[in-house]
Order: structure tokens, then C-alpha cells, then sequence
RNA sequence: GCGCGAGUGGUGGAAUUGGUAGACACGCAUGCCUUAGGAGCAUGUGCCUCACGGCGUGAAGGUUCAAGUCCUUUCUCGCGCACCA
């Protein structure tokens, strides 16, 4: 009997394959497949077993397929520009043209060893002239739309490659290849405009068949989020102290808004003033705003004090706070006041109220009687600055804006924050503070991205300014701090520490104020409130209490109505006590505890709305939260029975607290209290005047529309996303196709002169300057401008190694085509790819690159869809035998090659690679794996060579039998490989083989030779060596050519049936029963009945209900 | 912190629409055989128990005749992003 010996027929059907079997149709009739797995990088470690599960999923699928009739393109390429194949030659002393050649000489043969289909027709390498010819024109398509453009900016720079990065690269501050920090360099970069295609590469994700995980990784990364742009006025009013009624120490501050009134008369060019009839006063016209529009204001109060009704608006001159002792109220005035000027159109006055004519009568002033009169005026300097004002002109205000994705909150903005780089921080610092704004900005800006990340302990210094809070007019400090950017939104905050944890972070440690302008409102699912009764508001406090000799937090375990619910001590705050009080009293009456101390209150409320069935009402309790201390809880005092019988005081562990806990607001309670927690949810507005009571997500809208209205907001939408540096300054990347000409600026290179060829040159180091090596190539450099003939320079830069791998897949449609990138017929063809195997790696990387260039070339017109791949999987890490990652240091990595050339063979390896575990799904390697898939073939090989030397009998008793296998195998493998469950596939085949080992010891008969021959056919995706040796052997031909098997149901339908019989749930026994008699309902349930294991258990017991399930073959009997 | 995913034997992993948990393989154990090979064949292998039986899919609760699968809460791990307002 032949042994098997894989190093003989692997080199052998190899051979044979050459012969551009695999090699794809254009054009053909059969319905078109592109089975495309991301080209490798040709290292020069050569294959490892990353490329190795890749590549033989994707030769899995593309042989299934073919063998289903359909025209397969499976095509390999290479992607060899960049850094490591720079330095491997630097290592070996050859250029990285000779370097290239050299590893995709290895790549090609070690693939070849693991017999995929590929069609190497097609085959090239990114840096192949003829190939990156394409990739600048393309580039140029780019230029010529305007979404490739020169920028100056800081960009990442990594110093130990000397280049610089894009974004995407940069990971944790890291450069995601050398892994070294990356710094921030500025200089003249060619930029992508991905930004202007961020909807659509995520609104294209709808199109697109790609799990879930790779999708929502990329709509995370492009971070779109929708919010409102808003307004603050930067608060530049003078402060004015009164000197004849200056501010009490002891006394409280009450704001005031007040309007103050200046009516000219061009006629006569005198003011309006009024003169007090019982203090010896001259004054400004004014009055408290009192709510309402302070131009309206100004109009009713010169009406009232002095009757002018005529009169035309001018304008706003200015605004100014001061602050005084009010004798009348007794308390300190913080005046926030405007000045309006009103032009006097008529003399038409109408009667003034006896109250007012006994208080004033108007007056007409000219400018110089009123600054003579200072004796007489109250706040003579606040008027003269408003005339000051008035003299300037038309005011520009100064505002900053601020993006915001919850407006909800702006009445609890308490501050703002802007970046380090905002432009208006310098001109904001006042005198006092511009030496530690200017230090801190300095400072900021030197740190590199690693050290900004690792300290995220908050930074910031204020600048001594403010605005205005354009929601509570409040003023707010204006703050400048590292951890807002400058590349997001507006590059300023309005910072919300009620209900933002960084902001919180912030102001606990700078002393600022926290306002809570959102309520948690739950309800209480299990009693909530019922419809027609009356909802009652009540104050409740809820105390946690700790023993601080053990650590432990007392809870309450309800009883009776509530049985099962855990709380903390809660109680109702009577009206005159605070929640320290009733806590106190709850303690002592609930649980007999006394002497602990307050240590914490939490700074949020929560409410909760539930029915409070005994007292006929609902009842909505806003909740505080506090946290009490007890030194050992000596003797319980005695509590009164019926709170005894309601509940049971536990003790827990601080740990299991949270998940003791039942209902969810004494969840979020307990968060908010002991973890510093913020609550950032939706709930119900409170603080924030009119809106109060709305929920907060219906209040965001709302807010955006009352400051749209107001002329302070807009609703804006941004991006994560930043646009793409595209420059490069090594030497192994394509040149950009660019000529700078001191008279013509930026000149295309004709597409004639293309390819722009890398020189080829001896020294091709990196410098540190920011140019690139090219840029000391003279010759190269110098060039004559295209478009005026005079001399010029050539771009220096280099592109990306993602620019080659952008567009790859369309070049295999029609890779030898020196007209055009691809011709439009076979682009029409071959169509969208229809499966793309890769990495998840590269899902912020190459996965959104590509499919950017490729809805560029779409809107060109240039390719047919949209969307470059019409489903996308990615595989699973193969991890070290340790559950680590391989990595050439720790000496762990398997090389392919070792395992074939072991003995084990490429079919072992194929098969073991795809048992492993399922194909998406990060898995260590095993070694003994592949002993086991050789056994297996091993097995197969056996009893075909028994088969093929054994005296067959025309029947077997067995052949239903056989043949139920044969059918259960086809369908179970073809079912698993449309859903790619590739290792349940060789399962049903390992299945199918042992059944067929046991069967065989009742001889071969003529139904074998099909058996045999289907078993063949259905492994040779896995194992195609053997597959195509054993077929051979069986006499069947090709096993290329025999196609995909079949099955037919006829066959896997069992004579008999075996019942399973659960009592209540539990396997109690199984009857057999004829195939005929499973589908009889009733007899099935007596047989099961009378079944010995299950008399044993329904005897004595009322048997209350019989359940059949005749799918399953399943009967439960309940029994009481 | 946010997003996604996963917790099942000693290990990798199966389990359809809620219906016999642990397919298949590795490893291990016992035996057989021998052309001594990296073999091959047979049997066994979740845990506790002599057994009857009981317990078992990270934990707690729920729905159901029946839960790995559905619901609620919670813990842990992995991946991705990360001071993104």
C-alpha cells in the first residue's frame, strides 16, 4: 500500500499548476468573483503565519467557488515602498530596487509551497514604474479637483524615521511602526482633503456588507458629532466702585440689570436729563430692566420719567458694572447697566403719572453742562465714560465661540477654557495675569503628544478676564488649559462641571463653581406612577453610612410590599429640617444607630417618581445624597416592631455595594456619591429658567433654537477626522509629480512625463532637516518648468506607502495596460470586490484611505461603484503557543516554510490553520494542531489506498448508511463554507471519516467509489494536494474540473428516530421510535410515558402537562 | 472615560428558531499491534459520588414546560479610540 507522503505530490501538482489553470477570464460568461486579500509587505523575514491564515482562507473560498462554476479572480501584488525595505538594504549594502525583487522572490516561491490558487499573471509590486506611473497620475487627478493642497502646519513628526506622519499613524503618541514618541514640526506639507468626503465614508458604511466592528471603528474615527456653535461676549465692561456709597463688608450683593438713557436733540444738540425735585440731583434717565428688552425698557422709562414719546433707537453705546451700598434696601448692588442712545424726533410728550411728575422733571443739558456738574450727579463717572463711549463710535464686541454637543447645560457653563494656541489668549490676558498666560502657554506648547497624554493630571492658569453666559448672563471666568485642543471644534469650551468629568476634574482643582442643571428622573419600574392621580413633590434623603471599624456600608433589605429591594437608609425631609436631620433621625428610628457624622454630600440631586399606593398619590422624591461615619456600631437600640418587620439591616462590603444595590437611582446614587461621579445623562432641566422641567435632550434643541433666535448660536456639525499628510521625507516612496517654478508656482507633471522614476541613488539616508534625500540629488532636482520652459525644481517629497495600496485591486482587473490605470470595460467587468480578507489592523488606515480614493475616482467617473468592496472580513491574530503576540525578539514566530518542510506538508498546515478556531477570531497557535490535520489526511489517504487494493461487492448491508454520510458531509461543508465557519467544515469531515472508518469493517461496496470521491472533492479546498492525488487515484479526472457535490435530503432521512424525554426540564431517558410513528404526536407521549427512567420519576407526582417537540424529538413531561 | 467583542472541560473550540451542553481536535489514561513511526488501532476522559443520583456554560436575579442562548443588573478579560467638548 502507498504511504502518504505530502513532500512527494506537493511538488508535484504544483508543478502541474502552472499551467494557468487559475488564471482568471475577463469577460467570461460565468458570474465574476473577486476574492481579494490584502498584499504583503515583503519583508525580508519572509511569510509568516499571519500571511499564511490570510492567504489560505482567501485560496479556501477562491477554489470552493471556482469548483461551483463561478470565474474566480484570486490575485496577489506587493506593497514594498517604505521604511523597512530602506532598511533592510541599508543592512545588506543593495539598493531597495534589488531588495524588492529579492523578497517578492521569496514571497512568490513560499506561496507557491502552500499551493494557492493565485492567478500570478497579474501579479506587481507598488514600486514598479510601470505601476506607480498610475498611482501619480491618480495623485494629480487629486491636485487638479483641489483635494490635494500645500499646507504649512505642525504636523507629527517621528524623529528616529526623519519623516513625517499622518494622524492615523500616530498611535498613543507613538508612531505606530518604530513605536518611538512622536514630536510636533511644522513644515510645508502636501495635504489630502479626506475631511470633505467624512459623511460620505460614513453614510457609505450603509452600503457595504463589513462586520460590525470594523464599521463602527471607522465612524468612531471620523467622530462626526453634531452640536451648536455658540457665542460668548467677552466681558469687557469697566468696573465702577461707588466712593459715596461704597460697598458694605457685611452686607450680601444683589445683581441688578439697569438701563441708562441718553436722548439728544440734534435741533438744539442738548441731552435729555431730569432734574430731582427732592434731592439736589441732576441725573441720567434710567431703571431696572426688570425682564424685559432693555431698548424697550429705555423707551418706557424716558416716557414715564420725563413723557418724550418720539423717539428713534441709535444705538447700544455701552456697557459698565458698578458696584455700591443701596441705603433704601439695605443691601451691596452689583449694577450690570447699559447705555442707549435715542435720537429725539418730535418734542410730542404725553402726560407723566402725578407719582412721577412729584419725583423729576426733564431737563435739557448741553454736553458741557453736564460734565460741569459733577457736584450734583450721582455716578457722574460712569456717565462720562458713557459719553467717552459715545464719542469712540460704533463698538466691535469682542466674542469668543465654543462648540457644543450639550447645550442643554449652558446654564450650569460656570467658566471657559481655551487651548493654549487659541489666538485670543494673549489679548485677553489682563495686566495681572499676562506673566503666568504667557508662561503657561509657552510651556504647554513645548510639551511633545507623549507627555501631554501621560499627564493627565489638569493644567491651566486664569487669564483674568470673562464673559458672559449668554443662557444666564452670568459672568464667567475665562480660563486657558491643555486639555482642550486646538484642533477640535473652536479650540474654546464653555467648561460644564455639573455635568462634564473633565471640566469637573477642573474646577474641583482650581476652586470654581459647580452647578447642577440636570436631574437624574428615573422611575420605578416595579410601582410606577399611575395615570390620574395627583403627582406630589417630596424631599428625600438617602444616607449611606460606613463602619469604619470594618469597612462595611449598612443597607436596607426590604420586606412586605418591596420585598427583595435593596436601598440605602432613605427617609422624607420634613419641611424646616435638612437632610443631615432627617438622615439622623432615619437612623435612629429605622435601625436603632447613633453617633455617626456626616463626611460628604453629594452635590447632585435625583428624583425618582413612583405610585405611593397607601397614601392615594404619586409621589416625585428629589433625592440628596449623603455619606455618614460611624466608629463601631456598638448595641442596637430597640426599634419599633413595624419598622423591624419592613426591613433587615445588612452589612456590605464597600466592593459588592453597587451590585447589591437594586433599583437603578441607588445605583447611580451611590456613584455619584462615593466615585465622584458626574452625572452626564439625560434627565429633567432644573436651574435653567424657563426650561426647567423638560427633559434635557428636548431642552438641548430648544436652547439652540432660543439662541439661534438671539443671534448667538448655530447648529454646527464636526469632525474628528483631520485631513490626510500626505508628504513624506524618505526616499523609497513615489515621488510626487510636482514642479515648482519661481514664475508658474505649482506645476503638474504632464502626463506624458510620467512616470516621475525614483533616481537611483548611492546614498539614500535620511536627513534631519525636514527635506527629503532627493532634495541633494541635483540633477534630478533641476528641471525645466512645463508650462514657461524656464528652470525649476522638482517636489522632493515622497508619498505614503498607503498611496500604493489605495487602489491597487483595480490594477489587477487589467494590470499590463500601459494606456490607463485599467481599461473601463474590465473595471466594468470585474465590478466591486466581492469579498476583502485582511487585517483588522488597518481599518483606520488602508481600509479608509482606499475607500476615499476610491468614491474620489467614483466621482470622477473613472470606476463604476461607489464603494470599492462590497463585503469585508478581517481574520484573527495568530498569537504564540503562549497566547502572546509573536514578535521576532521573544523568538516565538513560526515560519510556514519549517512546518511544510518538516514532513507535515501544506495540507496539514492549510487544514490545521482553518480548525483552529473560526476564522475572525484572535487564537494562540498550536503545533500539536497540525499532527492532528496530518493524522486526518493521513486517514483519509488510507482508506482510499484500502479501498482502491480491497475486492468491492456490488452491496453492502451498510449502503444507506455510507451514503447518509456522504450527503450529511456535502451538506454540512458546503452549508459551513458559504458562512465561513471553515473550522466546523474540517470538522464535518473529521466526523465524516471516523463514522466512514467504522463503517468500512463491513467491507467496501460499489456506493464507496462516489462516497470516497465527494469526501475528495469536498476537502480539496483545504487539502488540494491530496485532493487532486486522491481523486486522480479514484479515477475521477480532475478534481478541479468534477465541480462542487451535491446533496440530496432523501438520503440523510434516519429510518427511526430517537426520542429524548425530559421530566420538568431534565433528561430523564430516550425512546427509539420508527420515522413513521415520530410524526404520531400522541403515541410518541404514551411511549415516552411509559419509558422505565421516567415512570421512575412521574410516580407519585401528577403528571400536569406533556410537551412534544417534533423537530427536536423532544417530549417534557411536567409533573407537580 | 467612550465604542466594540468575549467569558463554556486540562487546552483550542462545538451547540440550528430557546429544546439531549461539551461536536471535532489537542492533551491525558488504559489496552492492543508492529514493517520501531513524529506511527497505527481500540476504549475511556466536565465536576462530585462505590452507587442511586446530584451539580454544572464568569456572578446574582427574572421570564419559560424548557435558558449557554431571551430580559435586568453586575464582575472580569481582550481589542480599538482616547482630555474630541
Amino acid at each position: 500500500m502507498k504511504r502518504y507522503n505530502p513532500s512527494e505530490i506537493e511538488p508535484k501538482w504544483q508543478a502541474k499548476w502552472e499551467d494557468g489553470r487559475y488564471e482568471a477570464k475577463d469577460f467570461s460568461e460565468k458570474a465574476k468573483y473577486v476574492m481579494l486579500t490584502e498584499f504583503p509587505y515583503p519583508s525580508g523575514d519572509g511569510l509568516h503565519l499571519g500571511h499564511t491564515r490570510e492567504y489560505t482562507l482567501g485560496d479556501v473560498i477562491a477554489r470552493y467557488r471556482r469548483a461551483k462554476g463561478e470565474n474566480v479572480l484570486y490575485p496577489m501584488g506587493f506593497d514594498a515602498f517604505g521604511l523597512p525595505t530602506e532598511n533592510y538594504a541599508i543592512k545588506n549594502g543593495i539598493t531597495p530596487q534589488e531588495a524588492t525583487a529579492r523578497n517578492v522572490e521569496t514571497f512568490t516561491k513560499q506561496m507557491k509551497s502552500l499551493g494557492y490558487s493565485i492567478d500570478w499573471g497579474r501579479s506587481f509590486s507598488t514600486t514598479d514604474p510601470d505601476y506607480y506611473k498610475w498611482t501619480q497620475w491618480l495623485f494629480l487627478q487629486f491636485y487638479k479637483a483641489g483635494l490635494a493642497y500645500q499646507d504649512e502646519i505642525a504636523i507629527n513628526w517621528c524623529p528616529a524615521c526623519k519623516t513625517g506622519l499622518a494622524n492615523e499613524e500616530v498611535i498613543g503618541g507613538l508612531h505606530e511602526r518604530c513605536e518611538k514618541p512622536v514630536e510636533k514640526k511644522t513644515l510645508k506639507q502636501w495635504m489630502m482633503r479626506i475631511t470633505d468626503y467624512a459623511d460620505r465614508l460614513i453614510d457609505g458604511l450603509r452600503t457595504v456588507d463589513y462586520p460590525s466592528r470594523i464599521a463602527d471603528q471607522q465612524v468612531n474615527w471620523i467622530g462626526r458629532s453634531e452640536g451648536a456653535e455658540i457665542e460668548f461676549k467677552v466681558d469687557d465692561r469697566p468696573l465702577f466702585r461707588s466712593e459715596e456709597n461704597p460697598v458694605r463688608e457685611d452686607k450680601e450683593f444683589t445683581k441688578r440689570d439697569f438701563v441708562q438713557v441718553h436722548v439728544y436733540d440734534p435741533k438744539t444738540k442738548k441731552y435729555l436729563m431730569v432734574k430731582w425735585k427732592k434731592q439736589p440731583w441732576v441725573s441720567c434717565v434710567g431703571g431696572g430692566v426688570d425682564g424685559r428688552d432693555v431698548v424697550e425698557a429705555a423707551r418706557e422709562e424716558v416716557k414715564e420719567e420725563t413723557g418724550y414719546v418720539d423717539l428713534e433707537f441709535k444705538r447700544v453705546v455701552g456697557e459698565y458694572r458698578s458696584e455700591f451700598y443701596a441705603a433704601n434696601k439695605d443691601v451691596n448692588r452689583d449694577l450690570s447697566a447699559t447705555a442707549v442712545l435715542f435720537e429725539l424726533k418730535s418734542g410730542k410728550r404725553e402726560e407723566m403719572s402725578e407719582e412721577e411728575k412729584a419725583i423729576q422733571e426733564p431737563m435739557w443739558m448741553t454736553r458741557a453742562e453736564i460734565e460741569s456738574s459733577e457736584a450734583e450727579m450721582p455716578a457722574y463717572k460712569e456717565t462720562m465714560w458713557v459719553f467717552g463711549e459715545m464719542d469712540k463710535g460704533a463698538r466691535e464686541e469682542r466674542k469668543i465661540k465654543v462648540f457644543t454637543t450639550r447645550a442643554d447645560t449652558i446654564f450650569g457653563a460656570t467658566f471657559m477654557v481655551l487651548a493654549p494656541e487659541h489666538p485670543m489668549v494673549a489679548e485677553l490676558a489682563t495686566d495681572e495675569q499676562r506673566k503666568v498666560v504667557e508662561k503657561y502657554v509657552k510651556t504647554a506648547g513645548a510639551k511633545s503628544e507623549i507627555e501631554r497624554q501621560e499627564n493627565k493630571e489638569k493644567t491651566g492658569v486664569f487669564t483674568g478676564a470673562y464673559v458672559i453666559n449668554p443662557a444666564s448672563g452670568e459672568r464667567m471666568e475665562i480660563w486657558v488649559a491643555d486639555y482642550v485642543l486646538m484642533g477640535y471644534g473652536e479650540g474654546a469650551i464653555m467648561a460644564v462641571p455639573g455635568h462634564d468629568e473633565r471640566d469637573f476634574e477642573f474646577a474641583m482643582k482650581f476652586g470654581l463653581p459647580v452647578k447642577q442643571v440636570v436631574m437624574s428622573s428615573g422611575v420605578d419600574p416595579k410601582n410606577p406612577p399611575k395615570e390620574g392621580l395627583e403627582m406630589v413633590e417630596r424631599s428625600t434623603v438617602f444616607a449611606h453610612l460606613r463602619d469604619k471599624k470594618t469597612g462595611k456600608f449598612a443597607l436596607l433589605e426590604w420586606h412586605e410590599t418591596l420585598e427583595g429591594v435593596v436601598t440605602a437608609v432613605m427617609g422624607g425631609v420634613e419641611e424646616g429640617e435638612t437632610a443631615e436631620e432627617a438622615a439622623l433621625k432615619e437612623f435612629e428610628e429605622e435601625v436603632g444607630i447613633t453617633g455617626m457624622k456626616l463626611v460628604k454630600k453629594c452635590l447632585w440631586k435625583t428624583s425618582a417618581e413612583y405610585c405611593a399606593s397607601h397614601k392615594g398619590v404619586n409621589r416625585k422624591s428629589v433625592g440628596e445624597w449623603l455619606l455618614f461615619e460611624v466608629d463601631g456600631v456598638g448595641e442596637r437600640a430597640q426599634v419599633d416592631e413595624k419598622e423591624e418587620r419592613q426591613h433587615t439591616l445588612i452589612w456590605v462590603d464597600e466592593g459588592k455595594v453597587l451590585e447589591t444595590l437594586t433599583p437603578d437611582d441607588q445605583k447611580l446614587g451611590w456613584k455619584l456619591l462615593m466615585e465622584d461621579g458626574v452625572f452626564a445623562g439625560v434627565g429633567e432641566m432644573v436651574n435653567s429658567g424657563k426650561f426647567n422641567g423638560k427633559r434635557s435632550d428636548v431642552a438641548a434643541v430648544e436652547i439652540v433654537e432660543w439662541l439661534e433666535e438671539k443671534g448667538v448660536a448655530r447648529r454646527r456639525t464636526t469632525y474628528k477626522l483631520r485631513d490626510w499628510i500626505f508628504s513624506r521625507q524618505r526616499y523609497w516612496g513615489e515621488p510626487i509629480p510636482i514642479i515648482h517654478c519661481d514664475r508658474c508656482g505649482v506645476v503638474p507633471v504632464p502626463d506624458k512625463d510620467l512616470p516621475v522614476v525614483l533616481p537611483e541613488v548611492e546614498d539614500y539616508e535620511p536627513t534631519d532637516d525636514g527635506h527629503s534625500p532627493l532634495a541633494s540629488v541635483k540633477e534630478w532636482v533641476e528641471v525645466k518648468c512645463p508650462k514657461c520652459g524656464d528652470d525649476a525644481e522638482r517636489e522632493t517629497d515622497t508619498m505614503p506607502n498607503w498611496a500604493g495600496s489605495s487602489w491597487y485591486w483595480l490594477r489587477y482587473f487589467d494590470a499590463r495596460n500601459d494606456e490607463e490605470f485599467a481599461a473601463r470595460e474590465k473595471l466594468d467587468y470585474w465590478g466591486e470586490v466581492d469579498l476583502y480578507l485582511g487585517g483588522m489592523e488597518h481599518t483606520t488606515l488602508h481600509l479608509l484611505y482606499s475607500r476615499f480614493w476610491h468614491q474620489f475616482l467614483h466621482d470622477q467617473g473613472l470606476v463604476p461603484t461607489a464603494e470599492p468592496y462590497a463585503a469585508r472580513r478581517g481574520q484573527g491574530i495568530v498569537l504564540a503557543t503562549d497566547g502572546t503576540k509573536m514578535s521576532k525578539s521573544k523568538g516565538n514566530v513560526v515560519n510556514p516554510s519549517t512546518v511544510i518542510d518538516d514532513g507535515y506538508g501544506a495540507d496539514a498546515l492549510r487544514t490545521a490553520i482553518v480548525f483552529l478556531a473560526p476564522y475572525d477570531q484572535t487564537t494562540p497557535w498550536s503545533p500539536e494542531g497540525v499532527a492532528g490535520t496530518y493524522r486526518f489526511i493521513n486517514r483519509v489517504w488510507n482508506l482510499v489506498q484500502e479501498y482502491l487494493e480491497a475486492e468491492v461487492v456490488s452491496e453492502g448491508a451498510k449502503d444507506a448508511e455510507v451514503r447518509a454520510v456522504q450527503n450529511r458531509v456535502v451538506k454540512k461543508v458546503s452549508e459551513d463554507l458559504e458562512g465561513m465557519h471553515f473550522n466546523t467544515a474540517v470538522a464535518a469531515l473529521m466526523e465524516g471519516v471516523n463514522e466512514l472508518f467504522k463503517l468500512k469493517l463491513e467491507g467496501f461496496s460499489e456506493v464507496w467509489q462516489g462516497v470516497l470521491e465527494d469526501l475528495v472533492r469536498c476537502m480539496a479546498p483545504f487539502a488540494p494536494h491530496v485532493a487532486a492525488e486522491l481523486f486522480e487515484q479514484l479515477g475521477g479526472g480532475s478534481v478541479e474540473e468534477a465541480g462542487w457535490p451535491t446533496w440530496d435530503e432523501k438520503y440523510l432521512v434516519a429510518s427511526e428516530a430517537e426520542v429524548v424525554v425530559q421530566v420538568n426540564g431534565k433528561l430523564r431517558g430516550k425512546v427509539v421510535v420508527a420515522a413513521e410513528d415520530a410524526k404520531d404526536e400522541e403515541k410518541v407521549k404514551a411511549m415516552a410515558l411509559e419509558q422505565e427512567n421516567v415512570q421512575k420519576f412521574t410516580e407519585g407526582k401528577k403528571v400536569v402537562k406533556v410537551i412534544y417537540v417534533a423537530k427536536r424529538h423532544l417530549v417534557n413531561v411536567v409533573v407537580k
